[in-house]
DNA sequence: TTTTTATCGTTGCGATCGCAACTAAAGTCA
DNA sequence: TGACTTTAGTTGCGATCGCAACGATAAAAA
């Protein structure tokens, strides 16, 4: 009667947030390294360096963090003085974040660090094995797309590239 | 001299960390229905269902969750009845921590759902490609393994099966 | 124009987390 | 035995998060 035991390392939400969580605490070690920047403060500085001058929302849209939490981390990187927050030009209510050239620079000496990590992950798969993981990745993607008592997926992870 | 514009949506502990989070809140869609049950509560019941009467230690190596979050996941637990907490037979220290029928129970009742979500995301890879897919990220945590500035692995993940 | 509705960003609140400090119990060694 | 070290579990503290509510601005409707 009783099904087969469940065993979380079997278990496909388990199986990732295990290994996402210790690979973002490992790249956490990093950027806490140069200051103490925090994931949400992290996305943020790398979004910014894309995209220029954007506004909260396009912020939260592109990089899968809460309203208040982009919020939250674009006043602490203006404190720090890494961004700097000038009023919207035609429209009064959004803001246009920039980086500053502090905030360039503190990123560029995270850059290095960072992509290694990313290296070192990808180093131990070969190209096609990458794809397809990639490629499952993107497919389970799809199934929380279509059920709709899961979170939409933000832009940035739709298109190919974002803005 | 710029190297390429980095890129969030390329970037391995991004992917892994969207798709994660959204795999987690889906999930957790389904045990905050029948209990307001956290990430960390599961978890536990789970595994208590697994292992009978663990200590909060076992459970810390287990599955992933700092020993102070055990500990108060636990104590939730218990004030909602789903568990109980026996003092140590022969080490006064230790707690002997079991499910009791209503935690038992109500695991049963979570458990189709959960297992579903993990149906539906393991139906749209065949046999290969998802054993492709963990190879891949037995793989990754291999790096971290190797890594003196990460986390250590729990023992469960590093043993095909715990205890 | 005036009213209503929608959007942007911020803030308050409750809850949670991680880290470190702490208490209690066991083990170790003189 | 008694002092010291180690381990198990809990708690305090500071910080963070998610959600909802809020004020402010803009757009739409009347």
């Amino acid at each position: 009667m009783t099904s087969t035991a469940f065993h979380l390392s079997t278990f496909m939400p388990y199986r990732l947030a295990v290994l996402s969580e210790r690979v973002s605490r490992r790249l956490s070690v990093e950027y806490e390294k140069t200051f103490g920047l925090s994931v949400a403060e992290w996305r943020v500085l790398v979004h910014l360096s894309r995209c220029g001058a954007v506004s909260v929302r396009e912020i939260h849209n592109c990089v899968n963090l809460e309203k208040p939490r982009v919020s939250r981390a674009v006043s602490r990187l203006r404190d720090a003085g890494f961004v700097q927050k000038m009023p919207g030009e035609d429209d009064g209510r959004l803001v246009a974040i920039s980086l500053t050239d502090k905030g360039a620079s503190t990123l560029a000496a995270i850059l290095p660090a960072a992509r290694a990590i990313d290296a070192r992950l990808r180093a131990v798969v070969s190209a096609a094995e990458l794809k397809a993981f990639c490629n499952v990745l993107e497919r389970m993607h799809a199934v929380l797309d279509d059920d709709p008592d899961a979170k939409p997926r933000s832009r940035m992870d739709l298109e190919g590239l974002d803005i």
